[in-house]
DNA sequence: TTCACTGGCGCAAACGTTTGTTCCCCTCAA
DNA sequence: TTGAGGGGAACAAACGTTTGCGCCAGTGAA
């Protein structure tokens, strides 16, 4: 009956029920625990409530922190999460996205993997609906992104490295074809160079985000004939690889090797030495993709937006001068 | 058109649609990106093909891990997973759970926190949906549950400890009130009293599992008068708050104090020393829950399932003899 | 030639909501 | 007393799918 549907959505006033009416299906409704049922609504609307959040890694803390975040905030509006994890695979990424687009989702939150499928562009390109990427930009798309100034980040880095007067400076790299590491790269070259220094001494090592292939990258970084005196790992897990290697060579830091790593992890202060590490506002990253998205999802046209955070370097204990041995 | 459905839908031999049809069918689909609408369909069917999840804290790794290889098992059978995040709270644990019987899903997977809300266990005491438990049973309830054997997880931990000597053996828990913290408990205590050793001895101190309580649950525990010479962490977030405590106290790991940690962790090898955990299989579990709730989900009804699974210890440096000080 | 059978397809109802429109009845004014 | 006006509630269509049922045509047999 419309009259119930008026009282149990809220807009009785609105359609000027009155109060003993509103009353009545109240009971009624109590009374038979009737509850409107959101399939009905969605297909009325065209639109369930549920945006999909789509990320690489779950596991990954910055993506957790990011996931719940998200969701906590996302909740307010009344809007569910529906959770894809593409498990850094492109070709997964894929076909999740397929899906989801097919889903007829509210909207869509998406943290591509490094080196996407260019299909996943094409898909992208004409979007039915709407989409904001966190984390990583996909080349080519013209799609808001909410994502750090990865530039200034690998800059802040490097310079914690080179006020201590480091000027071997290695990085390893998470996927040498995503968009954020090749920027963050590029950051640190930019503070070689205003240092004075030949960034192309700089050496980098590509791996992948499997424990196996950071493992390989990094030995292949530390055992190289002139070790760098400072390392930076570009990505979030590839720390993981590089402190096992670092145990395995027995090398002690800071004094060997000074670390500055990206992503402030929980255990960041619990390692021997405690790290060095650029962290990125999650949070507030967080509350800005909601913030799009919701008047992405009000008005029908916005254009898109970009908005860049700052990383904040946590200083410990893993940095030190490379004179001192 | 009823024909475009059966085609669309993967029907059409079922209906016996001809094959020129068929192929005339999915010919316009494709030249007009028709793709049927899962919301009608779900008007239908009365279903969404959407499980809920509920979990505790998605940042934690156990869970993280859980809600992964759930989506991954969910995903080949055409599910999808709305995620929510309870944040350790019963409060919103409640409110989480109303939205979700409301909102019409296939199922319900639900990592309850620890001292869930007695309302709690009223709503999920007559399902409108099936529902598995991981992980935390809720006490009182009759639902299918998959969990670790928290108390022979226990047993092995404490007897790792009982192994080299240790007969002060201390738990730092998470929750007191939650049930897999009581069964550890109660594991610990079957060791020592399988040792003979008075369980009484046995200190505890009671935590939440936000980082400040944990903190300060483990300074309690580091600074009285008799410190422990093991201790073992009862849930996956203590082990945050007792390293930091033990890095304050100078205290050195595991010349003066032995530590078993619950859950292992990405970066448990690369904590100095390399810690020794009891690890879940997450894995297995995960699988096991998405059978569970497939079965609920196709016949209509299926006596509860419990099925506990064996912790397995990983043991690396973070033990050893008390009496080598 | 006609009847029966069946393969192949469309009709129409139903799922539960939302919302524009209609309709009824009551009140107030002329 | 009658007409106008308006407040309050019900009617009905539409969203897109699924599916039982009916219908039509074509084929084979009598």
């Amino acid at each position: 009956m419309s009259t119930v549907s008026r009282v149990l959505s809220g807009n009785a006033e609105k359609y000027r029920i009155s109060q003993k009416t509103v009353v009545r299906v109240q009971e009624a409704a109590e009374k038979f625990q009737v509850t409107p049922d959101p399939i009905g609504a969605g297909l009325r609307r065209g639109k369930m409530g549920i945006v999909g959040l789509l990320v690489p890694d779950i596991t990954n803390s910055f993506f957790a922190q990011l996931a719940r975040a998200i969701e906590l905030r996302l909740r307010d509006s009344g809007v569910a999460v529906q959770l894809c994890d593409s498990a850094e695979d492109p070709e997964t990424e894929n076909a999740l996205l397929e899906k989801m687009l097919g889903r007829r989702l509210d909207g869509l939150i998406v943290a591509p993997v490094g080196n996407s499928s260019p299909t996943l562009l094409k898909k992208l390109q004409n979007p039915t609906m709407p989409i904001v990427m966190v984390d990583r930009p996909l080349p080519g798309l013209d799609s808001s992104l909410v994502a750090l100034n990865n530039l200034k980040a690998g800059r802040l880095a490097a310079e914690r490295l080179l006020r201590e007067g480091h000027c071997r400076i290695a990085c390893l790299r998470g996927d040498p074809a995503s968009e954020s590491d090749q920027e963050r790269l590029e950051g640190v070259r930019d503070a070689l160079k205003g240092n004075g220094i030949d960034p192309e001494i700089l050496l980098s090592e590509g791996t992948g985000y499997s424990r196996e292939q950071s493992l390989e990258a990094a030995r292949l970084l530390l055992t190289s004939n002139d070790r760098p005196t400072g390392i930076i790992t570009l990505s979030g897990q590839g720390i993981l690889g590089l402190l096992a290697t670092i145990r395995e060579l027995s090398l002690k830091i800071p004094h060997d090797l000074s670390l500055v790593a990206f992503d402030e992890q929980p255990w960041s202060p619990l390692i021997d030495p405690p790290l060095t590490t650029v962290a990125q506002p999650v949070s507030d990253m967080a509350t800005k993709v909601v913030e799009i998205l919701r008047q992405k999802l009000d008005t029908e046209l916005t254009k898109e937006r970009y908005e860049l955070f700052d990383a904040k370097l946590i200083d410990r204990s893993s940095v030190s001068s490379p004179f001192a041995r």
